[in-house]
RNA sequence: GAUCGCCUAGCUCAGCCGGUAGAGCAACUGACUUUUAAUCAGUAGGUCCCGGGUUCGAUCCCCGGGGCGAUCACCA
């Protein structure tokens, strides 16, 4: 009998394929909890009812495996245990449906926890066959669109996503109670285009027939709100889209978390990163080492603080430091075969090689600190240099993980930053940003000193879960839709 | 966007030199009420990603298209 006839074998019979509820009294992980102790071989007489997916049947329904998002538990249906009727439902059932079933707990003399049916139920009819039980899902392309299928038959992704929800909300918990934050949201929709230097989504709004950019950060408008001191603390946990490649470290949307704290700077945010990073490794996964492909991660202790240019001289010899003129350090990467524009200033040359030298040997978690003012249109002046700004990536398995900076609260300043932005916008550079008029107003107002903080979640819980690609970490990543 | 690779039954995969498609699991029929990828016997199941071309004949060779993956570019 196909799986549309049973289904309708079920309603004939006064019954509802897709039942309204269902009174379950444990869930599978918790009676595996609670009867750990229980001796092979025991009946007991503890009545309980459970509910889930058939994973397996085997000897002609005679033992299922139930499986709820908690464990699984084996339903035994003997017939010495069930009468006709109940029996007879046994027919109706297949691989995936959505079952309810009442009985007594036992455990078999094969050790397996038991739950001795009187009753059992369709709950939900499952018309579709499910993958393979031995290999399961394992097409990447499919496994991604249909997500749904993939949860039912692999545990590593239900596990992998789980983590990523406990990492989220072991975010917020640190953020707010270590950092005294209150998480905000703030707009997608953004007239101006401004936080970070990316390509955007261009979207439109009918009825104010305006067309706006989805947001690649919430910089900007998290900083208003200290301004305004909502709190001296604002953090947001959310996604932003940037309009560029996907590849197995990018999602064109993803999550980032971001946090301003008044009164604090660069520094302070070096330690969140940390204080964050190892909170949530420790409370999530007991752990602060961590396999990512042939490397060990080790998250513990103080992470060493470097500056760019000096770990720049250290994997080449070159002291840009000691470089004044943009040419002469364009000159000196050419030497050092790392491509740059022709017009390319010295800050961006620096990154260039930094790039292309030294990023992917950052495995270890560090701190790269003092950026150059070039490449950083929002960081506050290093207090020691005027070329540099207080300003600091972090960098674990090669990539970077956050970004932080003591924030430029000079309006003067900042329109002038603002204005170079738009000067290398309108030399064709899509990725610069607009200028905010308003974003200056509200730092002419006056933004307290302030510490910002950036994070990917998604990179953060790829390196804490293992996952060799960002789509694995992601419920629903970005897919072509298939033309027919 | 570029290069390379992949796409065969619901799932996991074979398929030789171009001769007209196979297995395991799932399904269906039957046996079996203490199994653990249950077992045993049998049955059925295909737009070989799509569209052209070459050929007597194409899953296979060629061209175009689609989707996915890896690497690169861009980037977080």
């Amino acid at each position: 009998m196909a799986r549309q006839a049973k289904l309708q074998t079920v309603r004939d019979a006064g019954g509802n394929p897709y039942a309204y509820t269902y009174d379950r009294t444990h869930e599978a992980g918790a009676l595996q909890a609670k009867y750990a102790e229980l001796p092979v071989g025991t009946e007991t007489e503890d009545e309980v009812s459970v509910a889930g997916r058939i994973m397996a049947m085997r000897n002609n329904g005679m033992f299922i495996d139930l499986h709820d998002p908690s464990g699984k538990i084996q339903v035994f249906c003997h017939k010495d245990s069930m009468n006709e009727d109940e029996l007879a439902k046994l027919e109706t059932l297949d691989l995936g449906d959505i079952i309810g079933a009442k009985g007594k707990i036992r455990r078999t003399p094969r050790g397996e926890l038991s739950v001795r049916v009187s009753h059992i139920q369709l709950l939900t009819k499952c018309l579709l066959p499910l993958p393979e039980k031995y290999h399961g899902l394992t097409d990447i392309e499919q496994r991604y669109r249909q997500r749904y299928v993939d949860l039912i038959v692999n545990e590593e992704s239900r596990d992998t996503l789980r983590k990523r929800s406990l990492i989220t909300t072991a975010m917020r918990d640190y953020l707010t109670k270590q950092w005294g934050g209150i998480e905000v949201e703030t707009p997608m929709l953004h007239p101006i285009l401004g936080g970070a230097t990316a390509k955007p989504f261009v979207t439109h709004h009918n009825t104010l027939d305006t067309d706006f950019f989805m947001r690649v950060a919430p910089e900007l408008y998290l900083k208003r709100l200290i301004v305004g001191g909502l709190a001296d603390c604002v953090f947001e946990i959310n996604r932003c889209f940037r309009n560029e490649g996907i590849s197995p470290k990018h999602n064109p949307e993803f999550t980032s978390a971001e946090l301003y704290k008044a009164f604090t700077d660069v520094n302070d945010m070096m330690d969140l990163t940390e204080g964050l990073v190892q909170y949530i490794a420790q409370t999530v996964f007991g752990t602060l080492e961590f396999k990512y492909g042939d490397n060990v991660i080790n998250l513990g202790g103080k992470w060493p603080r470097k500056s760019m240019c000096g770990l720049v001289m250290d994997a080449t010899g070159v002291d840009f430091m000691t470089i004044f003129d943009a040419a002469e350090a364009r000159a000196a990467a050419k030497k050092l075969g790392v491509h740059v524009e022709p017009t390319a200033k010295w800050g961006e040359v620096v990154a260039a090689v930094f790039e292309e030298k030294v990023e992917d040997t950052l495995i270890q978690p560090t701190h790269i600190t003092d950026f150059p003012l070039d490449i950083s249109p929002l960081a506050k002046v290093h207090r020691d240099n005027p070329r540099l700004t207080e300003r600091t990536e972090t960098y674990v398995n090669g990539w970077e993980i956050a970004n932080m900076f003591t924030e430029l609260n000079d309006p003067a300043d900042q329109q002038a930053r603002f204005e170079e932005q738009v000067k290398a916008r309108e030399a064709g550079n899509d990725e610069a940003q607009m200028l905010d008029a308003d974003y200056v107003t509200a730092l002419e107002y006056g933004l307290p000193p302030c510490g910002g903080w950036g994070l990917g979640v998604d990179r953060l819980t790829m390196i804490l879960t293992g996952s060799p690609n960002i789509r694995d970490v992601i419920c629903f990543p970005t897919l072509k839709p298939i033309k027919v």
